[in-house]
DNA sequence: GAGTGGTCTAGACCACGCA
DNA sequence: GCGTGGTCTAGACCACTCT
């Protein structure tokens, strides 16, 4: 995949070592980095070099820089988490915000899907969250989430999970959910549909299965989507 | 929406410079620009302020640069336009190239609904292009384009038009495409769909609405596609 | 070898946030 | 007023392309 360096910048080896410690833990999210100065210092280059990585990290929404204050790992906070990866609007792209309704998780043995999805090993274990969510009080979306057991330890037996499971992932696992891969395709609706959503049964539902990708390009997560089609709408911008 | 400047950086300017040289055709698709150096000598600030301009200008993939060779206006070729913007596939990710099948253009007056997505006046006239398009040689989508009869004029007089049409957009009428806004949904096919993909009627369709925008974030055409759902999905990278 | 973009440096000054 | 990031400069050297 990678191809041969042959030659390395030194903005790409301090781009490594900065990635490496942030994915360590060397500092919790929301917390400040070092200056430039002093990285610059340590790492014994110019304050330019380390500034065009930080620009980089930034870029990725990896790290936050405040003019003035500081460069802070940058946070996925409830808000932001879900507006950067909640596409789901009103149709002209009004945004929305899903609320909670109902969930149930369970640990299992993987499937074979599931394996193939998220890379696992043949006798892997997963947890399986299953929920349903509202908008404006009427459901709407019905979610199967589903993660490796290892790299989750204990998550089946927190007493509530948060709306938007990446900042759990990045505060609790130290997990970092950078990109994500989704396919949308249409279906009709099943008679499960018709329970979890109300809708009538042969009625459109947008499907939307998603694979979420941590810094290292792990994956993750794998999430199914089944949305109501009426009233709403997978938006995204492209450039 | 712009809020005031009230301090404005030197690469900013240099960046308002040079959008408008490009945007008003100073240089043809495929086309180098003057060196870093004159650049910079004409513009009478420093390289390295240059050097920030034309790198923001390659990360919006309105310019390229090739070490040892220079800088040029991005091409939105036949390759690249399809990969950008053209989001089909297959589930688990191959990508797609559609074939046309068919196509009809006519011009008339602009409905109420497309004067609002483009922002026309009352009495404008519009290019509607429909086609349909195939996939391994089985019809897939059909699509309904619409532009501005103003903004592209003789448009409908052309013997044919290209698979992608923002490489016409861009070499015949000066346009750069640079990002599009989609809103997918999930409806049950028509008669018309019928007819146009071969489905039955009540089976599910992918439809996708999507406003192009221009360098200028002029909404420059409105397309909806109706997608034949089994085998094909909407595919999109988010991060 | 000449010319281009790519990397890197050292140092200056500006704008911002905060004590 | 101090420390932070943000902008800008001038100059050096490296890597790539073409002649």
């Amino acid at each position: 995949m990678t191809e041969t360096p042959g030659y390395r910048p030194l903005y790409r080896q301090v781009y490594d070592i900065l990635v490496n410690r942030v994915v360590q833990g060397a500092w919790r999210p929301g917390e400040a980095l070092p200056s430039e100065q002093s990285l610059a210092k340590e790492l014994g280059v110019s304050q330019g070099t380390v500034r065009k990585v930080l620009d980089a990290l930034t870029a990725e929404k990896l790290l936050e820089r405040r003019q003035g204050k500081g460069t802070y790992i940058a946070e996925h906070t409830q808000e932001r988490a879900l507006f950067r990866f909640f596409r789901i609007a009103r149709p002209g792209g009004e945004r929305l915000k899903p609320e909670r309704a109902g969930e149930t998780v369970k640990v299992r043995a993987a499937r074979a899907a599931e394996r193939a999805k998220l890379d696992l090993e043949r006798d892997a274990r997963v947890v399986e969250i299953t929920r349903n969510r509202s908008i404006d009080g009427q459901p709407a979306i019905h979610e199967v989430i589903v993660v490796s057991a290892q790299l989750f330890p204990g998550i089946e037996k927190r007493a509530s999970l948060p709306n938007t499971l990446y900042s759990l992932y990045q505060t609790e696992y130290g997990i970092n959910i950078v990109s994500t891969r989704e396919e949308v395709h249409a279906e009709l609706a099943t008679a499960s549909d018709h329970r979890a959503l109300g809708v009538e049964v042969g009625s459109p539902i947008l499907v939307i299965d998603r694979v979420a990708l941590s810094l290292q390009e792990r994956k993750v997560e794998w999430r199914v989507s089944r949305l109501k089609s009426d009233g709403f709408v997978y938006a995204v911008t492209l450039t």
